[in-house]
DNA sequence: TGCAATTATATCGTGTACGATATATTTTGC
DNA sequence: GCAAAATATATCGTACACGATATAATTGCA
């Protein structure tokens, strides 16, 4: 298969650029076709998966699954649309949103990963262990490369893993305040 | 650095899709740093330079810098608005519509390259060449991998590929006829 | 010739994603 | 105690990207 139209001569920086366009619109596509298959693109849940593991503000939120605060806005104004999300504000810090899943949002968490399996992650699995970790591993050096250009000036300080750990931290502000109309 | 990967275990599977979002996300910044910096997307440039071979339809574009037909032609009205791409109605086949670069929209492009060069690519290219080589072939199989899904279900007639190749073919109806209105 | 099938583009609706900026709320400095 | 600074979210405008579908033009076949 080995892509003959990819005229490698010997610039590869702009065949990586183009190599990653294509690999974006494939995710891209993945994404779409999971929103058929179950009602969820991928940020979607990603957003539910953070959710999991306890109620967190918008901008906390953001931070966790790497998108702009904006975004993770929006994503989450789609999921309480659908009533897989509950938010509502903080009462000990009234700027603050607080996101919860809702019963329906961890049933539809809960369904998620067996289709998700299907297609991409099935095939990815069935490669050899150290492929896999070679394919990984060049994908964080890639965006490592991307990140540097765009944290040039920035602190650094960041870090940590979109995956966070369990920090629980539910914390008692999560008591259900009145919830927050879905009006735009 | 080498991200934490704090659960690394065997779900590498997962682990590839959030590393896939993150350098998603990480070209999209480049390119709207791009856009910053000298007035053009990623995806611009990609069609400017497309063009730059000569007019074609927006359908041959598309599948040229593979992307959809919408979405093309959504970027190519945005660069005709700005005067940098001429479209017309081919004469001879009146459903197709020729683009072709202005001359501000060529000059553009000549003055690209240099500013692209800036940053990623820079860093990029000051790796090791086998590593390079490794990094795009790991892209490229990726990119296998969820293309492989998105064309499960295609016809897959083409055993030679789909290709899609130069194809310079521009004909002679490239002759500037009336020129597209650009509204909306 | 004439109408159906095909082909090409345009348009609409949805979703992601961001920066800039507006608004609301808390915290801090005086 | 209260105005200024800091913080959190919301909103607006822009761009990309797609599928579905509408519209226009050509081609093919009866």
């Amino acid at each position: 298969m080995s892509e003959p139209s990819e005229k490698v001569h010997d610039d590869l920086g702009e065949a990586v650029l183009i190599a990653m366009r294509r690999l974006m619109r494939a995710v891209d596509l993945h994404s779409k076709r999971l929103m058929l298959s179950h009602g969820l693109t991928g940020p979607q849940l990603l957003v539910l998966k953070a959710l999991d593991g306890g109620a967190c503000a918008v901008g906390e939120l953001a931070r966790k699954v790497r998108l702009s605060q904006p975004t993770a806005a929006e994503i989450l104004a789609r999921l309480q649309r659908r009533g897989l999300v509950v938010r509502s504000r903080s009462h000990s810090d009234r700027r603050c949103v607080l996101n919860r899943l809702s019963a329906s949002g961890a049933r539809k968490l809960r369904e998620a990963p067996p289709l998700l399996q299907e297609a991409f992650t099935a095939r990815f699995a069935g490669l050899a262990q150290d492929e896999q970790q070679r394919l990984l591993t060049s994908l964080q050096r890639l965006a490592e490369l991307m990140d540097a250009e765009t944290l040039d000036a920035a602190p650094l300080l960041s870090s940590g893993g979109v995956v966070d750990g369990a920090e629980p931290g539910v914390s008692e502000e999560a008591v259900v305040p009145p919830v927050i109309e879905g009006g735009h």
